[in-house]
DNA sequence: ATTGAGAGTTTTTTT
DNA sequence: AACTCTCAAT
């Protein structure tokens, strides 16, 4: 047999021996799928195929960058190209600019310089105060670049009024960017897609050139990409897609699911293979995950399974506040660690926003626990790094109208508004860019002497770092640190942000000293600034490193950990609250669980915390509907108990203001405590603290008593015999005429019952 | 022109 | 809570 179908199942081998013609990979979690990839990519070669013939796309550079290192492992010597969508385009704009438009020096835009141009342009048009904000505008402009839909083609919707004001400003925002030589992200997807579509002798020359196409998430894919992929793939349909519909969790960016499930339509010589054979995840985990995703409505279903052990059962932990919960998860991990179970690597938390990691951190760090958060974007986007950035972006692209804006005064220099609206005046009259514009400063009768020269100072700081752009990055920036005074602003300063902004630029020093060794190019600062706007910190993470992973069910997509917990899972949270009477939308939030469940390979804990500070006010929370999808004979549940800070209940909850009931009851030991009788065997008996429910209390309430009126807890979980479960989201009044209101499934269906004469039964 | 206080707003996720 | 923007005082 190959070598290289060693240790492969059938359908692996399948795949892996594919070689000519469409091929969809419907690959579970944990089904081997980068393994097949990778596997198919050295089969190919093997059978002759060059590796410049085979082009593989990725969405993130992490996921390029694991199958570059593994395709070398397989095939040392043999290069192909890997990368983002967004890096392909990139760079085959820079071939090609002048038929999009625009020169090869652009500038790519990060979000954040999209929306200062399009704040640029809606002043200009006198629509700042019309009610739509900027990012409703940028994001409908988004939504039809997604969709290959150009300024020129985009038609206002009827009883839209936002499509009105987006079709005169789409126009405005795209000539605006090409005055400044610029594309923002969608562009680079954009334009390339219309270039293959109205070109197509560049079209069929690259379908050749790239013999071989592989997608990685297909589900991901909007519309653009789709179009790209396809157009590489005609008169050479070697197009191979992997993906997982179930894991289809960018539909906010315009991921089309449509694109996976209908990709039969488009190849009806389709070979597809299934991998549903999980090699990652216990088998409760599995279930878990199975059970979770079968609530969906618009999906194929699909059978996973696993030769993996039964596993731990998945815990469900609500605390009291969302401190308890941070100090229960860290308190669980420093003890696993301190016991040598496990190391900090091992553990994952996840969390459904960036905003809630804080609490953890702090949990991490009294404890002593190293740990790494995963941001997004993070480092790129610090205003220091970012105005640093912008000088290196002038100097590449003189054009660039915003970076001017963002370093004109930076560090001040005496230019103020004033200054900066009459030169906008100035240019936007004669068509100039506003270095262009700022180069006549003399002769613009608006501004006074004490301006001019002060922007005559300025022109020639650009002009001085224009003429060193040939020079090593390092070298660049250092220029642009001392010279522009940006350096010594800072290391006056007595202000502790301070010093680490300074620290924050070393560090930029160090990404451009590395960047000089590697790479060897002919235009390095252009090149510089393509992997600087489209790296995010993401790409960061480190594998090696014996640290606690934090970051956000997005981030945790294509990666597995010995054990994760999922923290806040939460109505408004998971699912978010914006996807709330969106059906559509909700699928995708349980898609974002489906997906963070399955990266756990041993162990798993949801939570949840009954009191939240979330921006700035605290508030009770509402487990999410999500948690009553779970088969329950696969968890066990654990609940600490609120603590009542307003002496309300004072009398029955025991004392108010009686902190740290503290998570240090190891689980699976505290079941046969139970057993033994060392727990109180009725938890209402401790009412601070962890209690602990088996699997077969919480499918079987059983004939215990009824509980008192007074038992009854915002954010319990309770069974009315006729609308099944719900959740207890207000309450009033005490004893035998407390009036508990639960809400069922949806805040539609709430009710309000008179508890003692109601059959609402918590939930064991 | 710059600075600082106060007001107002925000972030769901990432290339 | 943290961040940005606005406006008034310097």
């Amino acid at each position: 047999m190959h070598p290289l179908l060693d240790g492969l199942n059938p359908a692996q081998r399948e795949a892996v021996q594919h070689i000519e013609g469409p091929l969809l990979i419907l690959a579970g979690p944990g089904s081997g799928k980068t393994r097949v990839v990778t596997h198919r990519i050295a089969y190919l070669m093997d059978q002759g195929v060059q590796g410049h013939q085979i082009l593989a796309l990725t969405f993130t550079n992490k996921a390029a960058e694991e199958m570059r290192v593994r395709v070398a492992q397989l095939v040392p010597g043999q290069e192909i190209w890997v990368g983002t969508y967004h890096r392909f385009c990139a760079r085959l704009l820079r071939k090609y600019a002048s038929m999009a438009g625009i020169r090869e020096n652009y500038t790519i835009y990060d979000a954040d310089d999209s929306a200062r141009a399009l704040r640029h342009v809606l002043a200009r048009l006198g629509l700042l105060d019309s009610h739509f904000t900027p990012e409703a505008v940028a994001a409908a402009i988004s939504w039809a670049k997604n969709r290959l839909i150009g300024p020129d083609e985009y038609t206002p919707r009827v009883g839209h009024p936002l499509s009105a004001i987006v079709c005169r400003v789409y126009p405005a925002y795209q000539a605006h960017l090409a005055q400044s030589n610029a594309a923002d992200f969608d562009d680079l997807l954009l334009h390339v897609g219309r270039l293959l579509r109205s070109n197509p002798e560049l079209r069929q020359a690259l379908d050749e050139r790239y013999r071989f196409v592989l997608v990685d998430e297909y589900q991901d894919t909007n519309l653009a990409q789709y179009a790209i992929a396809r157009a590489l793939s005609i008169d050479y349909p070697n197009l191979a897609v992997t993906g997982d519909p179930d894991q289809s969790i960018y539909g906010w960016r315009g991921a089309d699911l449509n694109n996976i499930l209908e990709f039969e339509k488009d190849y009806p010589s389709v070979k597809i293979v299934r991998l549903e054979q999980n090699y990652r995840s216990t088998k409760r985990i599995l279930r878990v995950a199975s059970h979770l995703i079968a609530h969906n409505v618009r999906r194929k279903p699909k059978d996973l399974h696993t030769e993996n052990a039964e596993g731990a059962p998945v815990r469900l932990v609500r605390y009291a506040t969302h401190k308890d919960e941070a100090q229960g998860i860290a308190a669980r991990i420093a003890e696993e660690v301190r016991a040598g179970r496990r190391r900090p690597r091992d553990f994952a938390v996840f969390y459904r926003v960036n905003a809630l990691s804080r609490t953890i951190e702090i949990a991490l760090r009294e404890r002593g626990v190293p740990y790494q958060v995963v941001h997004g974007v993070e480092f790129f986007q610090r205003k220091e790094i970012k105005d640093v950035l912008a000088y290196l972006r002038l100097v590449n692209n003189p054009r660039d109208d915003v970076a001017l804006l963002r370093v004109l005064n930076e560090p001040p220099r005496g230019i103020g508004k004033t200054t900066v609206d009459r030169l906008a005046d100035y240019a936007a009259a004669r068509g100039l860019t506003l270095l262009e514009a700022a180069r006549q400063c003399h002769d613009i009768a608006a501004l006074g002497a004490r301006a001019a020269n002060r922007l005559s100072a300025f022109v020639a700081l650009c002009d001085r770092l224009i003429a060193a752009s040939g020079a090593p990055i390092e070298k660049i920036v250092g220029m642009v640190l001392s010279e522009s005074g940006y350096r010594a602003q800072f290391e006056q300063s007595e202000h502790e942000e301070d010093q680490q902004r300074l620290a924050n630029i070393e560090e930029l020093l160090t990404v451009a000293r590395e960047f000089d060794e590697r790479n060897h190019g002919p235009r390095p600062l252009e090149e510089f600034l393509e992997e600087t706007s489209l790296t995010g910190d993401t790409d960061d993470w480190q594998r090696e490193t014996d640290r606690v992973t934090l970051m956000t069910l997005h981030a945790s997509k294509g990666l597995e950990f010995p054990a994760v917990f999922l923290m806040a899972v939460e109505q408004g949270l998971l699912p978010h609250e914006r996807s709330r009477n969106n059906p559509a939308q909700t699928e995708e939030e349980r898609r974002l669980m489906f997906v963070g469940i399955t990266r756990a390979q041993e162990e798993l804990q949801l939570s949840y915390a009954a009191y939240r500070d979330f921006r700035g006010q605290k508030s009770p929370t509402i487990p999410s509907y999500f948690l009553m999808e779970l088969p329950l004979a696969d968890m066990e549940r654990h609940e600490q108990q609120p603590i009542q800070r307003e002496p309300v209940d004072s009398a029955y909850q025991g004392e108010p203001g009686q902190e740290e009931p503290v998570f240090r009851v190891e689980p699976s030991h505290a079941d046969e405590e139970h057993a033994r009788g060392m727990l109180p065997a009725a938890p209402a008996a401790k009412p601070a603290g962890i209690r602990l429910m088996t699997a077969a209390e919480l499918l079987h309430p059983g004939p215990s008593a009824p509980p008192s009126p007074d038992d009854f807890y915002q954010g319990m979980l309770v069974r009315h015999p006729e609308k099944g479960l719900g959740t207890v989201v207000a309450l009033e009044g005490q004893g035998p005429s407390r009036e508990a209101t639960v809400e069922f499934g949806s805040p539609a269906q709430r009710l309000q019952f008179v508890i003692a004469q109601s059959p609402l039964r918590p939930v064991r």
